[in-house]
DNA sequence: GAATCTATGTCGAAA
DNA sequence: TTTCGACGTAGATTC
């Protein structure tokens, strides 16, 4: 990884063409070749860029200033892209050995809440068992599709931030799913908004719905099926 | 903008909950108090950060190594996020004044191509006039709907990057347009596939399906503006 | 402010 | 490989 501060004017010609003028910024050329050009403000993303995999070339324009040309390669995609940036002052400059990151460990999303509950149904509600998950409807697929003790269909809407949406979600379904005359023959199909997390809003309006709500403890949960694991 | 590189050990709490194992990575500070951190590989996207407005505290845990916790504050999408960052050695540390950057000039995007053409439709075929921009039709709007010296509706899809799918798409409207008597009272709509680069696919295609193919050149038709405002 | 649409989207998983 | 959908989507534009 090289870093560096300088003052520079980039211009990018690929899907779009843009320019940035001459100004001070801070350049980051990765491993992969890959170039960053980054302001003091905005967000996450450059204001300009180069994905890998791509190369960059190092010249010197007519006037004696340093040029980098950043070209990615065509690709099924779409021709060459290319980035060239005209450094007109360098501040600073240094290459430092970073090795290969042992990469981001996403927890606690979704998925992962839908599978722990998925093994462990009862969780929220006593004698929960589960049909299927990703029930499909015409509307999209329900998270969790159980039944209760007594028989009847329960559809369970998972988030880790229970909002409004989520709710309206979920009613959405029930409504799709009590039209289904095998799923509602023994009583209507009732729903579960399960979340770690539920706003007054949201709960307010579930209550409404006759939603029940659930929060999830995600600890708890983990350590079921911690505790399930050890057992093998 | 402050830039450290760091064994560092990173924990995000918020929408989703993730964690960054102990390894060597790029961190950047931008003035808004923004945090990036980076590793060597990727694209564009940080491994993890915080976007402005938020706020870095550094402090020192129990046994002594710095950490930095940054956190955002409370909006109406969402509670609190933090962001955990655990420094176990620094290897590099500077801060440079950067300034307020003049920002990014993005030029050929689509939608200007699409007001440039609008205004000099002849520039892709002789006697061509407009009858409207983002002409409606069931399945989405058609770029530009023309008529041509001899009274004849033509249909024009605008791309800078000609492909296979936007060949496609015009041929949709195309076949819903000369559904309708109106439209193909004197004949049948023709279309018209614009681009700044077609892919010799695409032109096959289109060709093929009886759509014209027209080379757009941006610096030309740009030319035509300028010296036409000239003029006022 | 809320809703909608675009993006050099990026990214990962399934087919 | 291509396609599809989610995203800590972000960002601009419109209502």
């Amino acid at each position: 990884m090289r870093i560096v501060v300088a003052r520079c004017q980039v211009d990018y010609a690929g899907r779009l063409t843009a320019h940035l003028p001459m100004a001070t910024r801070v350049l980051m050329i990765k491993a992969d070749g890959s170039v960053l050009v980054h302001s003091d403000g905005g967000s996450y993303k450059p204001l300009n860029w180069m994905s890998p995999p791509c190369l960059v070339r190092e010249g010197t324009t007519d006037d004696g200033r340093v040029e980098w040309t950043v070209t990615s390669r065509a690709t099924a995609k779409g021709p060459e892209d290319t980035l060239r940036i005209l450094i007109e002052e360098i501040h600073h400059d240094s290459s430092h050995e970073l090795g290969i990151d042992p990469g981001l460990q996403k927890d606690g999303v979704e998925k992962h809440l839908q599978e722990l509950l998925a093994e462990h149904p009862s969780h929220l509600a006593d004698g929960l068992t589960l049909v299927r998950r990703e029930f499909p409807t015409a509307i999209g697929p329900v998270d969790l599709m159980c039944r209760d003790a007594g028989g009847l269909s329960v559809a369970i809407e998972i988030k880790r931030r229970g909002e409004i949406d989520g709710v309206e979600q979920l009613t959405r379904y029930l409504e799709l799913l009590n039209r289904d005359p095998l799923l509602c023959a023994r009583g209507p199909v009732r729903g579960i908004f399960a979340a770690q997390e539920i706003k007054p809003q949201a709960r307010v309006l579930a209550t409404d719905r006759g939603i029940t709500c659930a929060l999830v403890d995600y600890d708890a949960l983990r350590g079921l099926d911690d505790a399930e694991s050890r057992l093998f």
